[in-house]
DNA sequence: ATTCATTTTTGTAATGATTACAAATTAACA
DNA sequence: TGTTAATTTGTAATCATTACAAAAATGAAT
């Protein structure tokens, strides 16, 4: 938790309350969650916590860059504390996110004097739960 | 056009007029529009369109798999006739957004035994032309 | 400690994209 | 032509996000 405090501090974040348990929960759980979902859980522990102060602190992260943007789909805008360049997968039947590294082999072409700061790679299908019920046509998760 | 009518029919769309132009505004613009982008653009052609048809439309393009949604931006939704695995370069200066392409040796570790069926490859940077003025500090098209 | 200025948080209202829904129009076809 | 189904349209509703101003907290200077 001091650790956190400092790593705010050194990307020239103010450690408040509300910043570090925000960030924590980024931090501490995996699963890429919406600004909603934030508000949701820390409310019980911050009673005070405004829906505002959620999405501004998101904000000033993704700024000073302790936290990137996840648009892997087109109604969810989703957060993640791990700035490194790394992939993710969404299944579409359980909805979850998941993470998976990627080699630095991409090839691109077309591009050729173009300057690349933001690798987002994307995936979507099925996890290793939800395909056998998807390949027998019994996946309860579709309506 | 009649190829467009022919394509339309062949996965399961029943070439309506509006369905027409808007595929057709599709495939000829490439530059990724937003509902909206279409909505305006054809508005003068077609000036009893409906947004909520354009809506609608998208959505069966999607579901029929003649049209691929592009989630490079969180607060926009863009739409791409181009269904082949392609990448999406989205410049920070001029916004433009640009395709390449991607070679097929894309390393990914950590999926094993998943269904991949959707690639989204999104990067963010800056362009042949708007790299020099961000260079130089004198971007005028950063506010 | 008290004051004053600055930053942060909060709540409410506004915005804007998307969707729901039902009426109107069009197409299909007997 | 009449009848049914599909498509389009316009309006209203929804929902995530932002704008904004007041309240609270912080920090520094006296």
């Amino acid at each position: 938790m001091e650790k956190i405090k400092e790593y705010l501090s050194t990307n020239g974040i103010k450690p408040s309350f509300q910043r570090l348990k925000i960030y924590e929960y980024l931090y501490k759980n995996h699963n890429h969650p919406t600004a909603d979902n934030i508000y949701i859980a820390l409310s019980p522990q911050i009673p005070t916590l405004s829906k505002t102060t959620v999405y501004n602190t998101l904000k000033l992260f993704i700024l000073k860059g302790v936290a990137v943007v996840v648009t892997i789909e087109d109604n969810e805008v989703r957060y993640d504390a791990n700035t490194s360049i790394h992939g993710h997968f969404k299944c579409k039947g359980c909805g979850e996110v998941f993470d998976f590294s990627v080699g630095n082999n991409l090839e691109i072409n077309g591009l050729d004097q173009f300057f690349i700061d933001e690798y987002h790679i994307n995936l979507k299908g099925y996890c290793k739960v939800c395909l056998p019920k998807e390949h027998n046509g019994i996946n309860p998760e579709n309506s």
